[in-house]
Order: structure tokens, then sequence, then C-alpha cells
DNA sequence: CCGCCGCCCTGCTTGC
DNA sequence: TGCAAGCAGGGCGGCG
């Protein structure tokens, strides 16, 4: 489940391996993960282009090309993108396929197909509905405050939404309220400006260090050279039912929030 | 504006 | 042991 340390992971390795490289063509294998505006043939559209640099929104890999437009990557829970050589074989379930004319390739693969490689036109506000970068000065614990005030959503439930914060999902959402020492069903209008602030801070060191630890590779995920992350072995809560809290040693709850698997620990978060 | 529901998919887990 | 059914999950469109 690539999120925003995953993400930002694949970003640098491509940024490495991509940039100022032309395309020579572009593959696509199943038509659906390839989006276009109407009319728009994503093959004929790429030929000629190059990237001209590749940066990271929220859960996005956004490929900035020459021309003005994007390529904007969403990877949602399986789709991994992957630096190839030249006879490189590419990944099982690759979709979408991009030939740069040095011989170097990128693929997307996707066992799921839930993945999207949209090209979005120069100017085009793909992006209006994304919340702020966690990791940006514009997070402060103040405007966290102000966001979460008066909300009776479940703390988690609000972390999840990309609409107001864009990059966490579920592993780092757990991980956070683990650390700051919060139920993840609070109400978000009942947490004290302090329990904020705990979350605030908590978010932002999970987030970082998780970057640089190169992300978690729970299910599938990869970096652009194929390696897999290391936050995966420091987890306290995610995925661990059943396990010794790393705080207090009481045994790791699993319970559903909004439809998707929590974890935390009864003793230590209230 | 907000929140909830169902859908998209396939590999893995569960249960008989 | 084998097989079918159930489950998981991020984002989005539709609906209230």
């Amino acid at each position: 489940m690539p999120e925003l340390p995953e993400v930002e992971t694949i970003v640098r390795g491509l940024r490495r391996a991509i940039v100022g490289k032309t395309i020579a063509r572009a593959s696509v294998y199943l038509k659906k993960i390839a989006v276009t505006p109407r009319g728009v043939s994503f093959e004929e559209a790429l030929a000629g282009d190059a990237v001209l640099s590749v940066i990271r929104r929220g859960k996005y890999a956004v490929l900035r090309l020459a021309s003005g437009r994007a390529l904007v990557v969403g990877l949602r829970m399986t789709g991994r993108l992957v630096v190839l050589g030249r006879r490189q074989e590419k990944p099982a379930y690759t979709h979408v396929e991009i030939l740069f004319t040095d011989g170097k390739r990128l693929a997307f693969a996707d066992v799921r197909q839930f993945g999207r490689v949209r090209l979005v036109q120069p100017g085009e506000p793909w992006d209006a509905a994304l919340g702020v970068e966690p990791l940006s000065k514009s997070f402060t614990p103040e405007a966290f405050i102000g966001m979460l005030s008066g909300r009776t959503t479940p703390v988690k439930v609000f972390l999840l939404d990309q609409r107001r914060i864009a990059g966490v999902g579920n592993i780092y959402a757990c991980e956070a309220l683990w650390e700051a020492g919060i139920r993840p069903g609070t109400p978000a209008k009942r947490l004290t400006g302090a329990a904020v602030r705990r979350l605030h801070r908590a978010l932002v060191e999970v987030l970082r260090r998780a970057v640089g630890m190169r992300g978690s590779s729970i299910d599938d995920y990869v970096d652009a050279r194929g390696l897999k992350g290391g936050f995966q072995n420091v987890l306290s809560v995610y995925g661990r039912t059943g396990k010794n809290c790393r705080r207090c040693g009481d045994s790791i709850v699993r319970t559903v929030i909004a439809q998707r698997g929590t974890w935390w620990c009864r003793t230590c978060q209230k």
C-alpha cells in the first residue's frame, strides 16, 4: 500500500533514473489504466516528449513533461512504478510501459488494476481536491487544531481523508495514533489541544522516519529499483494483531473503523 | 458542504 | 486435500 513515504521513495528513485530522458514510445496493454483527455491517444501523445522533473503530491507520483503536461500516477494499493534496463523483463501485470530513447524503460504494473496513469494538460487542476502536505511548513499544529475543530468524525477517518491531509493512509494513521496515545475512534472534536499537538508531532515524525527508511513493504510495495523498504520491521501496531505493544506489553487489537482494519493498543491509547 | 455506500479487482485466507 | 466463498482496500461517483 504505497502511502506518502513509499511514493516519496519511488519519486526519489525516478528522479535519479529518468529526469532528462526523452520518450521514444509509450505502450498501453490495458486501456482503462491509461487515462487521457477525450480523443487523445496515450501512445501518440507521449512520443517525443521528455521528463523535466518528478515530484510527489499526496500519494501521487507526478512526471512533469517538457510540453507542460504531466503524467500523474496513482498507485492505489498494489501499483508499482519500476525503471527497467534495455533487456530487463517487465514485471508481471505491467499495464503501461514507456520506452526512452536511450533504451531504458518505465513500467507501471498493478495486480488489482486499481491504479491509474493519467495524462493531464498544462494548468489542469488535477490536485484541487487534495489537502495540505503533512511534511510542508503550512501543516502547523494550529492549522491542524482548526481542521479538527467541530468535527464528529473519528480522528482516524479524518487522517485518511485526502481532502484534508494528503498522503496519509492506513499504516501511518494507525502508527501516528499509537505514537500519540490516542484512540482511533475518538471523535475529532473531543481531542484536547494537547492531544492534537501530540498527534501533529507524531504524524510528522512517523512520516519522516518512514521516508528515512524508504517506506514499508507490507504487501508488495517496492521502489523504482525494485527494492523493498525497511519500515515494516519497526511498525508498532499496523498488522500486529495479538502481538505485544512495544510500550506497555499489552496485546495489540484489530478493530474495524469505516470499513478499514485498525490496529491499536487498548492500554496506551486513550 | 458533508458523509455514507457500493463498486472496482484479484490473491490470499478461511471454512467445510 | 481440494474447492468455493469471503475478504481486503484507496479513491471516486452517486445519493441523501
